[in-house]
DNA sequence: CCGGTGGTTCGATGTGTGTCAATATAGATA
DNA sequence: TATCTATATTGACACACATCGAACCACCGG
């Protein structure tokens, strides 16, 4: 009962949860703003104290979404005497704007 | 207290927002398969008779999940006849794929 | 060994979400 | 109208999640 031919091969199951996982580390308001203000310093890395002003939840709620982002993959954290840098991932946050580059861009091929 | 210097503005509140929201909509591992099952078809347009084989739950929950990718604005649907064709959205997609790239490209510069 | 500051973890709470079975709608066909 | 097929909606349930205050841990300066 198949309606339209297929062009490429979609996402597997196993890749789908692994990007999936990902969009969902970004799929949160303060969480993607974080994510942008450490994308946005100098070398993909800021501390905590910097991310705080931009956000209006309380410290404890940072620290939440940060570990998540941290566990996503897409940044990792290190400590460096009293604070505690985030950095963003160029690996991974390439990886993932490969794989929706690629699941999208069919449509150039229409456009055109 | 700013340990690093910022390199360019973050998302906004309202930015943030909207972007979370599309990725929220490719965050489930079902619906971003769902979602690149319709953009791998030609046109980047299927009907949903065409989506079923591809994931293992019941039509019920794919019928959910591709009204939360309509909702998103990520696709768009269509009926003709006895089908309900869903298309992406190759703007929108465009939107999220520039905002992402925006976001994330500082870190060429630092790769170079 | 203090006291203070930067961050994280814990516990509790309200809200959101994925799933399915059952039911409903929309179009085709007879 | 009756019926069949394709999709959507509803209702219910279990589980996940965002948020905060409180307690906690790690480093630093006396």
């Amino acid at each position: 009962m198949r309606c339209t031919p297929r062009v490429r091969e979609p996402l597997t199951a196993v890749e789908s949860t692994r990007l999936a996982g990902m969009f969902k580390a970004l799929s949160e308001p303060v969480r993607l703003q974080l994510f942008s203000v450490i994308a946005g310093h100098a070398g993909g890395e800021a501390c905590v104290c910097d991310l705080a002003p931009f956000v209006d939840v309380s410290q404890p709620t940072i620290s939440h979404h940060l570990k998540i982002l941290r566990e996503s993959g897409l940044v990792s954290s290190q400590r460096r005497g009293t604070w505690v840098h985030y950095r963003v991932e160029p690996e991974v946050t390439g990886d993932l704007l490969a794989a929706l580059a690629r699941t999208v861009d069919v449509n150039e091929e229409v456009a055109s």
